[in-house]
DNA sequence: CATTCATTTAACACATTGGTTAAATACTTA
DNA sequence: TAAGTATTTAACCAATGTGTTAAATGAATG
């Protein structure tokens, strides 16, 4: 049975996982263009960027502006934004520069400099999970053996 | 002529573009585990769950240790960074929290108090590209017409 | 009004993907 | 060593993705 789901986050994560289309993006996050700008760079055919954007749009990376025979394409961010976001709920997972952030702006709370206008930083430790690294960073597999079933 | 790149960020994204791999990450998120507990959750077969952890594996999104009959499957997160960082480029379309907070450091830095170890936050005003948002969120596209070829 | 420019659609080829079932492999236990 | 458990590999199939070229569409220009 084929997969029915191409809800959002997969479409998003499937056009960006083309090469030439992130290159398109890369290229619309200098600033909007005509198709024909986009087809420059690269060696495919006019017909296949065509293609890609059409997948870019249906994952609501980009968004087409009708200018006469033009087509002015963007950067839709919101879309960008999803996959972030689903990406930054692994964070915890590599990154500890996040709880030294949220330590300086604990410390700021408690002292008389306001918080700029905007949403609050959370300021409960965050729970690390229990299988988070400890200090351990392997890169090569050890193969463990002859242990008894529990 | 099929493309020749695989690179790790096209087999980054591509591997999170199916929603059974990310629903297997999410899993893993909790810790680690064998894969027949990975294949429970789910209505297709082992077999098929085996070749989602291998393209996650081939994808630096998980690694599988062996341990007698089974295999230990944990995150690789590393692998997950990539992703990550690759769209972190593109906040500045969406995100404007990261302006406030960098004004906080940058407030903080004209202070005695002492910054934690670590990267140290950019200093310089961040560019707003021309065509970044400003204070406009179309969702539909209006058609401009009859304007002139400049 | 015919031509040209910009872009998309159509039709095709071929590789890849994601599922299936059956068989192979590897390890543990009786 | 035989049997059972965990997982992968093999062979197959339908669906999808990405490229091509040729034709269609729509708008501006001469």
């Amino acid at each position: 049975m084929p997969p029915i789901s191409t809800d959002a986050l997969s479409a998003a994560f499937a056009a960006l996982a083309d090469p030439t289309r992130r290159a398109i993006l890369a290229r619309l996050a200098q600033g909007e263009t005509r198709v024909g700008e986009l087809v420059k760079p690269f060696a495919i055919s006019g017909p296949a960027i065509s293609r890609h954007l059409r997948v870019l749009e249906s994952a609501h990376l980009i968004e087409r502006q009708v200018d006469a025979q033009w087509r002015i394409c963007r950067l839709h961010p919101p879309g960008l934004r999803v996959a972030n976001d689903w990406l930054s709920d692994y964070r915890r997972f590599w990154d500890d520069s996040l709880d030294r952030l949220v330590e300086v702006l604990e410390h700021e709370a408690g002292t008389a400099t306001p918080l700029p206008p905007g949403p609050a930083p959370a300021t409960g430790r965050r729970a690390r999970l229990p299988s988070a690294r400890k200090g351990r960073e392997p890169n090569s597999i050890a193969t463990r053996t002859n242990r008894k079933r529990p």
